[in-house]
DNA sequence: GATTATCTTGACCGTTTGGTCAGGAATGCT
DNA sequence: AGCATTCCTGACCAAACGGTCAAGATAATC
């Protein structure tokens, strides 16, 4: 091995190897857990080896370090969140394309709530990890789709509302949801979310938001 | 003094006294900000002494102990919450209910932004301070407000929408923008929320909100 | 001015923090 | 079998953690 190259660190290589794999799927289920209970200075090292069943030297021989492991986890959840964002255009629907995107958007937060309250938890932070990514990629999402709502608002299939207020309005309403968990279970004395309870409010949210904006059926 | 009695600890009074009162603002105002960016367990006490000038034991005289100062800033925030739920009635125009209800929620978050992501860090954590409150006051008055929403609803005054989640709606959209800070500000690309844009997106949430839920003026 | 109550703070304590490391165990490859 | 890579982990470290305490400074009261 010549000087200045990187040593055959096993942290840099792809991730193959049965027990690499199974391990680092316990430990990022884990630390998904951990960091949206208590933020990323909140959560410690110790508690998520205990809850991944490992101890906590394996935790970082896996991941590395602290930080390595949280900007792992954010960049699955965005990879998630990007997963769901398919391209839309002026001649869809807008009824059918709104639908789809509080559907899924909700679908998402209940799939993966701890995910969700991670991210959550990074934002409320001041998003110290993700400011490039709200200030680029994400933002170019927003702009993209506004552009389309405000042609569907010219050609009178909808109300002209700021779509970028609209956006952050489904958001906040669908995010609510795995996020503030602990308040709907508490006011509502349910012990958890049925499927049938994410209908009914999938449905109600559809509704009210799609009326409140004028959305008029295509046909 | 006899045996039992509470020795004369400063902790336990009123809090009269300019000096006494002017260190306890500043320290509550820093640890406000604190707790709201990293939550109870990634707050620090060195962090919070130092944003209020004073050294870390000062702070531990005023206010006894880590877990004391967050309970009392919770307890001010619920207060502030308190305050802006004034009586409803059914003999009341639902539109002019659910916009006052937006206008000053949106307020309170504006205005309060720290306390704001402190309560919402608390119920992202699970609300393991929180829980008594949730289960107890903060569900009688949901229910109390959902019952006049569903009598609006039978006199035909609006939609016959679920009351509660209308609530949570209005809830999360609201308290979205001082949460969510981070994300709005990056993806709008600004540097922070004039009172002009607070006006705007209140007017849009009112708008949406109140004809999403078939709202219609008494007269 | 003396006395008392309040305020201030550096030094200190035991525990927990993220991270390192050496060295042994298991596994894969030829 | 032999060898290299990967995996595993207890011991250890300096720093930061929440909290205590004694002793002095300041302010209030009579």
């Amino acid at each position: 091995m010549s000087q200045g190259d990187v040593p055959a660190n096993p942290r840099t290589e792809g991730g193959n190897g049965a027990t690499r794999e199974r391990n680092e799927r316990e430990i990022l289920a884990a630390a998904e857990r951990v960091f949206a209970a208590h933020g990323y200075r909140g959560a410690s090292l110790a508690t998520i080896a205990e809850q991944a069943g490992l101890p906590k030297s394996n935790v970082l021989y896996y991941m590395g370090s602290k930080r390595g492991l949280y900007v792992r986890l954010l960049e699955r959840m965005m990879a998630r969140w990007n997963a769901l964002l398919d391209d839309i255009s002026v001649e869809d629907d807008p009824a059918e394309v709104l639908e789809a995107f509080i559907r899924s958007k909700m679908q998402l937060s209940r799939r993966h709530p701890e995910g969700s309250r991670l991210f959550a938890a990074e934002i409320l932070g001041g998003a110290p990890f993700l400011q490039e990514y709200l200030r680029g990629d994400l933002r170019d999402w927003v702009q993209a789709r506004a552009a389309i709502f405000r042609q569907w608002a010219e050609r009178g299939l909808m109300d002209p509302v700021d779509p970028v207020w609209l956006i952050f309005l489904i958001w906040s309403a669908t995010q609510h949801y795995a996020d503030f968990e602990a308040q709907v279970l508490g006011i509502t004395d349910r012990e958890s979310l049925s499927d049938a309870d994410v209908e009914a409010i999938t449905a109600f949210l559809t509704r009210v938001i799609l009326k409140g904006c004028g959305v008029r059926p295509r046909a």
